[in-house]
RNA sequence: AGAGAGGUGGCCGAGUGGUCGAAGGCGCACGCUUGGAAAGCGUGUAUACACCAAAAGUGUAUCGAGGGUUCGAAUCCCUUCCUCUCUGCCA
């Protein structure tokens, strides 16, 4: 979320850059001033009654040392009033707190200057492409039929298990799954991205860390015995390692990686566009993330960008990069380049990977600092990226890859998988 | 899951109702000392918010979290989370 001094000193651009993404926060940060400068007004007040009642009681605890204890009950009585007084105005004070958070919950971060104006996903600007598409004949099968053909992945038994969109991977299918996951996880750490395995489930303060709670609590599997959530991306556990943290300069920039499965419930996305792997309750997925200095998060992202371009050109698939628009630009994200590589098969762009730049909008919530050079403490930026989710890859390499005899797996995974073909 | 013991600053650790935001130590920073280092000595060493144009300064809150008792809570009571020990269960 955004500084509510921020929003108020720079009113103007702040409402500005939103209008980007078709959002219009003049009415809310309108309401945030008057809230903010009533809150001042009962924070001062209130302050200045516990101040005094604070003398008194220094006084009562000296008197009575000093055996004056009539006096010390005549003093007494005067704070009584206080008290009142106190717990209205603290209440007072609680609620318009919550009014001040539930507002800036509500608005998304500031688009970066460089992210195009739109009004659609058709505004999101290709920035990079990787050269021709692949064509396949006729007689190319989708990858929901190719893993029925080959026996790789099995939704149905996935459906009697669980339900819909929970595969079951099987045979080849399955070691190709993990090989994949393997494969990510090296090149990542090779890149200077620490490996770290984290917990599937996290608490409150942890979605609300990372912005999942409280406005997509819908979206996340919640264990309500325990008030646990199920996580959407890796993404949630790896960056509150830093919730409440203060780091020194010189500590940054910090690099993880981290494999997971997902858990989304997709709460109303049904119908043919999410058909086999291309949406699912349950997926796979390695993600990057970064803790930058402030100056340096824009040349993060660049970086990132170009890791994920290598992984994917090592694979050999053909893919593209946009450049999201405002209006497709995820609610902490101030800059997103999507990463979708094509399906032959589907005739389709499938994204397979999200690089973000929330820049201080998650550091703000999580209370992820640094204490710079000055010695002042100052919000640290994230990144975030998937390297790669697996599913859409999975998908596309068994599609592109098809041949009469099987399918051919890039040559670049047989050390991990251990055989060159699926038939 | 049951019984017991705990959770204090970057770390260790004192504190069981009254100048306690918190002794002492370690660590860290700066200074003195030294040819240089170590040792020694000295000084400093949390965060958030508010007041102030700003700095200085002042105020308020924070001793796992939330609530309560009290003029006053790190200290007493309740709830909750976490850690440790024993028992149970288990990969």
């Amino acid at each position: 979320m955004l500084k509510v001094s921020y929003i108020i000193e720079n009113k103007k651009q702040v409402i500005n850059a939103l209008s980007k993404r078709n959002f219009d926060a003049t009415k809310i940060i309108g309401e945030l001033e008057d809230y903010n400068s009533q809150r001042k007004k009962i924070q001062s007040k209130l302050e200045n009654i516990l101040s005094k009642s604070n003398k008194i009681s220094k006084e009562i605890g000296e008197l009575i040392k000093s055996g004056n204890k009539d006096q010390a009950d005549k003093i007494k009585e005067q704070t009584a009033k206080f008290k009142e007084t106190t717990k209205e105005l603290n209440s007072e004070l609680i609620s318009i707190k919550d009014k001040i958070l539930d507002l800036l919950y509500k608005i998304p971060n500031i688009p970066n200057e460089s992210v195009p104006v739109g009004k659609g996903e058709e505004d999101n600007v290709e920035v990079y492409n990787s050269g021709n598409l692949p064509k396949l004949d006729s007689s190319a099968l989708p990858h929901w039929d190719l893993a029925k053909k080959y026996d790789i992945i099995d939704f149905k038994l996935g459906n009697k298990i669980t339900g819909s969109g929970f595969p079951v991977y099987k045979g080849m299918g399955a070691k190709l799954q993990r090989s994949l996951i393997t494969f990510f996880l090296d090149l990542n750490t090779n890149a200077g991205y620490n490996e770290v395995q984290i917990p599937y489930l996290v608490n409150e303060d942890s979605g609300i860390g990372t912005g999942q709670l409280p406005d997509k609590d819908g979206q996340m599997y919640h264990i309500e015995k325990d008030n646990l959530y199920l996580i959407p991306t890796a993404e949630v556990p790896a960056t509150n390692i830093f919730r409440d943290v203060i780091l020194n300069e010189e500590d940054l920039p910090k690099s993880i990686t981290s494999f997971s499965p997902c858990f989304r419930r997709e709460a109303g996305s049904y119908g043919a566009h999410v058909r086999g792997l291309n949406r699912l309750h349950q997926f796979d997925k390695v993600e990057i993330i970064r803790v930058e200095h402030p100056e340096k998060s824009h040349h993060a992202l660049e970086e990132m960008v170009e890791h994920v371009k290598s992984i994917i050109d090592k694979l050999g698939l053909p893919y593209r990069i946009l450049k999201l628009c405002g209006f497709d630009l995820g609610f902490s994200s101030a800059l997103t380049y999507d990463f979708e590589v094509y399906s032959a098969a589907q005739k389709k762009w499938l994204e397979v990977s999200s690089v973000s730049n929330c820049e201080s909008y998650q550091s703000n919530r999580l209370k992820l600092r640094y204490r710079n050079s000055d010695g002042n403490i100052e919000l640290a930026h994230t990144l975030n990226g998937s390297a790669l989710a697996l599913p859409r890859i999975f998908a596309t390499i068994i599609e592109n890859c098809q041949t009469e005899k099987g399918i051919v797996i890039p040559e670049i995974l047989v050390p991990y998988t251990g055989f060159s073909m699926i038939n």
